[in-house]
Order: structure tokens, then C-alpha cells, then sequence
DNA sequence: GAGTGGTCTAGACCACAAC
DNA sequence: TTGTGGTCTAGACCACTCC
């Protein structure tokens, strides 16, 4: 729904011919089910089929390669990277920056959405002036009717002026974008493993001590200022994560 | 030691100008400890600085800013992004790709270098052949003195045609690159927090059932062959892992 | 409006792979 | 040798920010 939303108003906004080209390209590898190590069309058939420069073709396919769809063979070819894994969260697009985690039917139960004075971990890594306010959301966090997290958000009030119960059962981020016109332009996740404590444990349905997924995560304007800061303690054993990365 | 003779060689056979100049940038932040939000020189600027044209300008900053160097805001600036956490490990260049770990000091302590036939999961992800044969490594590895992470990895013998304890107990990755002369394109991770069983919690140190990360990686060369299968099992408190992500 | 980053183009030339 | 991806250039024009 929200998706939906967003995808337009990209569209209607600005529509980069690369990052069309890329949609397409995309597209044509899933509509087509294409098995991994397809070879795609080369280059030169690339430009005569989206008439669009040598240059915005491979910044496309550059685009494609780091986000894992295909991969660039010099003097080779072009071959369609692999599926996705079914059952595993992309770990860099689990929060913003999705183009389309889609699949998967997510949904939160929240606890409360309250207007707090942050505590000194929280300042910092926001970057608050002295006297600043932030709103303090907790949810707990279900993929296809599983817990899968126990979240507690922070986001600067300066910058995203009103939150609410409903918005925060759906998601936060496309409001933030839609509604307060705050452009995400990049994150820092910290992660580790740790032993669940009493609280934390009651809410994901756990035990004292058991394993979980600790991950803290910044989350920038792409002016370079913080806006929200949250924690997220993932249940051990319905939370499974993927990345995929390049060398170029 | 092996990072020396891996930049030298990278310096001999190729110099592309962009990553000369990405280089060149980031040393100019890092040799100057430039704080965070400092405003680098405008593009014109570096262009002169640097005598190339604008588009490879360009190339050299968006690498520097999907590697989380820097950030650019359109209309206003190039700024510095963040000073390297420190203890921290960045994960995705945890293993290959990396141009700098470079600081914390890491090593191995070999348990076995055995040529085996692959059960039925690793030839799966390693897509191999009938009868083929992998090298198994079992290995504790350190970093600053303290047990991080305990690893078990398959690479094809068919590609890593010999491997020794000794090459075990520096860097695998450096001679499968240097000696093998495999380039090493792509990778895929998948982790989540488990319980340690008596093994693994013997080997780390800790008890049965205390949480860990546990991380499986594959690693494809250029050409989109899978080389290489790792299980590492990471002592939940002394391995953290940071992530940078940036939307474009 | 002036300054700054971002896109897009056409085309020359290089590097690698497969035959 | 031929085909294919990759780099690099000069320059036009667009989009955003800040004064």
C-alpha cells in the first residue's frame, strides 16, 4: 500500500533513465524466471533495445550488480546473479532503502509512541541540541504471523514533527518520506550476538539467557543528519539474514 | 605483509585512475584526521587537483560513498562521513574485498588442512562436480589476542588446486588472489544468532547454549564460479560488526 | 541567481575471454 | 581475431541548495 504510494511519486517526480532501464532489466529477469547464470543480451543490445546511451546502460547494470541481480563477466557476458532466498531478510534493505522487500507480509504491534527527553547514548548518536525532544516508539515486530524482533525507535522530533499509534503499526519510514518530505540517504548498522534479559526475553516469547540478534542502527537525512536511532533485538530463531556484496 | 604485496600487485598490472583517485581522496582524509561533516573540495576543484574529467571525479566519489567515506548532497557539498568504529569489524569486508582492515592485528590457529569429498550441503553451494574433491580447513581465529570466531571452510580443489597449514595461518584469500590467481568477484552471507553446542562452545571457550553469530558465506570468483563455502561461528562478546549502507 | 552535485550523450580506446 | 565488458573524455544540460 504504502509501496504503492512511494513507487508513484518517484515516477512522477523524477524518472532517471538509468534507473528505469534497471527496473526493466529487472523485470524482465523475474517476469521471465530466468535461471542464475542466464546470459542476458550484451551491451550493444541492451542500447538498441532501451535507446539509451552506451554510458546509462552500464550505470544501470552497475546498479543491478551490487544489489545482487546480476553479475558482469569481461570479455564474457552479463548473467543473472541467482533467486532470492526464500526465508532470509536482506539485511541492508530491512529497514529503508527498499526497492522491494515485497514479498514477505510484515506487521507490528505497538506498545507506545511517547515524546521523551533522550538519554545520553540517544543524544549522541542523534546529534541533539541540548533541550531536544524525541519521539521513543516500542513495537515487537511479526514476518508471516512470527515474531521476528522487538524494536525501540528514536526519531528526532525537529525533523519528523508528529508520529502516532496507527502510523507506527504501519510503516514509519514511508510516512517519514511521504508525509514529512525527509529524504533517507544513509545508515550505519552495529550488530552482535548477546543473551536476552528478563524484559526482552517475555516479549519475543524466550528464555533468560537465550541467544538473539542485537542490531543498533543510525539512520541519516541524505543532508548527512541523523533522524532516528533504533534498537532491534531479533528472536534467534525465526530472524534469518542475508547480504550480498561485490568487489566492484 | 600479504596486504603489501597484494596493493603492489594491484599498482603493476592495473591503474585505473578512478580508484587511483579514490585513494588519493581518502588518504587526503585520513593523513589530515579531517572531523566528520568537513567539506571536501567542490568537484571542479578536484578535477583540477587531480587532472581527470569530471565523470571519473565522479566515479571515484560514488565509490568513496557507497564505501561510506563520504556523503554528497546535491546542490551543497562533498562532506566526510564518520571515523572508523573502533572494535568493531566491518563486515562486509570481513573476509575478501578489503581494501583496508588493515589495523586490528589477526591470526589463526590451524586445526587441520584435509582433502575431502564434500557431503551433500557444501557441494550443493559450491555447485561441484560428482567426484570432486574440496580442501577443508578448520580454524580459531583472533583478533587483538582474544578468540573472535571459530571457522570451518571448503574451497574446490579444482580451483585452489593446494593449500598448506602455513598458507592456512596467514591469509587464504591472498594467495588463492596471488598465487592461485583467482579474482575474487562476488559474495553471498547468510547468519542469524544460534546456541552453541559442546564443540563450538569448547573451542570459543564459553558454555553450551550461550548465543553466537553464525555466519555462512559463499565466494565467487569474477567469472560467477563459487570457490569457496565458510561456517564461522563468532564469540558473542568479543566480535561486533558494523555495516554502512548508502541509498544510491 | 550563483554555486554545486547529478545525469546523459557520443565516441575513442583498453582489457579480457572465447574461439 | 572477434566479441564483450570497462574506462575515460569533453561538454551539454538538469536538479537542488543557499544566499
Amino acid at each position: 500500500m504504502t509501496k504503492g504510494i512511494n513507487l508513484k511519486r518517484i515516477k512522477e517526480v523524477q524518472m532517471l533513465k538509468y534507473q528505469d532501464v534497471a527496473e526493466k532489466i529487472k523485470q524482465m529477469i523475474y517476469l521471465q524466471e530466468m535461471a542464475k547464470d542466464t546470459q542476458l543480451p550484451n551491451i550493444e543490445g541492451l542500447i538498441n533495445q532501451y535507446q539509451v546511451s552506451r554510458t546509462t546502460i552500464i550505470k544501470a547494470l552497475n546498479q543491478l550488480e551490487r544489489h545482487g541481480v546480476i553479475y558482469q563477466v569481461q570479455g564474457s557476458g552479463i548473467f543473472v546473479r541467482q533467486p532470492k532466498k526464500k526465508g532470509y531478510l536482506n539485511f541492508l534493505e530491512s529497514h529503508g532503502f527498499s526497492v522491494d522487500l515485497g514479498d514477505l507480509p510484515g506487521s507490528s504491534q505497538v506498545f507506545n509512541v511517547d515524546v521523551i527527553q533522550p538519554n545520553s547514548k540517544i543524544k549522541d548518536h542523534l546529534r541533539c541540541e541540548d533541550d531536544e525532544q524525541v519521539y521513543y516508539i516500542k513495537r515487537l515486530r511479526y514476518v508471516e504471523g512470527e515474531v521476528y524482533g522487538f524494536e525501540q525507535s528514536y526519531y528526532r522530533k525537529k525533523l519528523v514533527s508528529y508520529l502516532n499509534k496507527e502510523i507506527a503499526e504501519n510503516s514509519i519510514f514511508s510516512y517519514v518520506q511521504d508525509v514529512c518530505k525527509i529524504s533517507i540517504g544513509f545508515s550505519d548498522k552495529y550488530f552482535k550476538a548477546i543473551k536476552l534479559d528478563a524484559e526482552t526475553a517475555s516479549y519475543l516469547g524466550l528464555q533468560i539467557g537465550d541467544p538473539a540478534l542485537c542490531v543498533e542502527e543510525i539512520f541519516y537525512t541524505t543532508a548527512g543528519e541523523p533522524f532516528d536511532f533504533s534498537q532491534i533485538i531479533y528472536h534467534y530463531d525465526n530472524a534469518k539474514f542475508y547480504v550480498q556484496s561485490h568487489s566492484k
